[in-house]
DNA sequence: CGGGGTTTTGAGAAACTTCAAATATTGTGG
DNA sequence: CCACAATATTTGAAGTTTCTCAAAACCCCG
């Protein structure tokens, strides 16, 4: 990608809204060009190694901001080292509370991360003073919490098998993977304990119900971390959902 | 779902916005006095009976409201009959989407409800023009999300007996139980059946692990419904949580 | 008092986890 | 480019938790 060169600071150039890639999703999406000038002024470019804590449970944000590229988890963990995922970063999606000093959950980068960064306080300002960024940020949490909503019907009510094909079935939606004449090539963006983590399961577990999906023909495997799905509607059947 | 006798009515006389009982916790809460006059010109009162369905997953909803008094679940039926409830609404808490036309789980009645209801439309033409709303409901939407993650570390990392114990403590502290000298006195909002809902257990488990909490003395049982809780912070220890 | 619904209890089965170890895979320095 | 360490994934066997099925006890209301 433009952005890659990895400095020891995290700290990256610029780059122009009107050239932002995530112009049309982010929290500033509604904004005006005027308003863009603004928040163009008060931001900043950071970027994450896999595996870095962007935010702890508890610790003080001094930032808020927009996920660029990679992916976010959002996690808690438990005092006796369990831990659940509780969201999941795409590019656009908004990390950080504007209106709470502290962070509730854990943020870590799920692979290299950049976001777009803007001083708590001074967004804090400006959300108070722009209906454009508060309804953006309205919409994307009710979309976060509809997101949550489905996840948790998934935690309580589904099977192992039925959160793997969820969860694959998930990333194939999400990712618009290539078509060939086999089926659908994704890329899983997690590890096993990160899967794990995410659906309320072991990583044994995880791994066993994407061995019986293999084995089941569903899914075809062609390392630890990528398949192909020969048939997405066969595979979403075994999700449990109700046919959309 | 039980049949219940219909509701013929359901109607009520307005209460004025300045004698409300939730107008410091309401999706009204930030508006002027201006603001309120023009949402009294179009709200509407209506009471629900205990089971009743309030809106239907798929169906469109003509109305957003307030709860005004009794407890109203959001929860989400899976095609084979689990059942997952994904949110519990309490008097202040806000119900609908206003910019969505179908509401995207069943909301039904715990006990006997009453909402403060406005037309959606007209509700979501407000919101547009009105800061102090989409503050509110931000806010609002906010604290939800932080709830429904919550929930889903107790969904997805709990063990039965945890999940007991952190909804009893979670009833204790919204309830403000009376005290006296035994201990907390509380009643438990719902049937067993939905508490296994809520949990993401069965019937069964859940009345196992009351069983349970109540023979190591962490809860008496007076009732089915009603308990005392000797020592909170006992019991709270019982949730799995960090200790606040 | 009867009947519907709710709650409890029991026994056995199933799902998932735990513990343990083998097998890939990845990154690194030589 | 290889060997080696570190990390990630898979597999196996046994154990635990929770569920399922079945039935009894309880409770509220008319």
């Amino acid at each position: 990608m433009t952005l890659h060169s990895t400095n020891p600071e995290g700290r990256k150039p610029v780059i122009r809204c009107a050239a932002c890639p995530i112009a049309d999703r982010a929290v500033c999406s509604y904004s005006t060009t005027r308003e863009l000038s603004l928040l163009e002024a008060i931001k900043s470019y950071r970027t994450y190694l896999p595996g870095e804590e962007i935010q702890s449970t508890g610790e003080a944000a001094a930032h808020v901001g927009s996920v660029v590229e990679g992916i976010v988890s959002l996690s808690r963990l438990m005092p006796d080292g369990r831990r659940q995922m509780v969201g999941l970063l795409f590019p656009g999606d908004f990390l950080g509370r504007a209106t709470r000093d502290t962070a509730p959950y854990d943020a870590i980068a799920v692979g290299q991360v950049t976001l777009c960064q803007f001083d708590r306080r001074r967004f804090e300002k400006m959300l108070g003073d722009s209906p454009a960024l508060n309804r953006r940020l309205l919409d994307m949490t009710l979309d976060e919490l509809d997101a949550a909503r489905e996840w948790m019907v998934l935690l309580g009510r589904k099977t192992a098998r039925e959160k793997i094909a969820s969860f694959i079935a998930l990333t194939a939606r999400r990712s618009r993977a290539p078509v060939s004449a086999d089926g659908l090539h994704i890329a899983l963006p997690l590890t096993r304990e990160a899967m794990a983590d995410y659906l309320g399961l072991t990583i044994e577990t995880v791994s066993r119900q994407i061995g019986a999906l293999k084995r089941d023909g569903l899914i075809i495997l062609t390392d630890a971390r990528h398949l192909v799905i020969p048939d997405l509607d066969a595979l979403s059947a075994e999700a449990g959902d109700d046919v959309v």
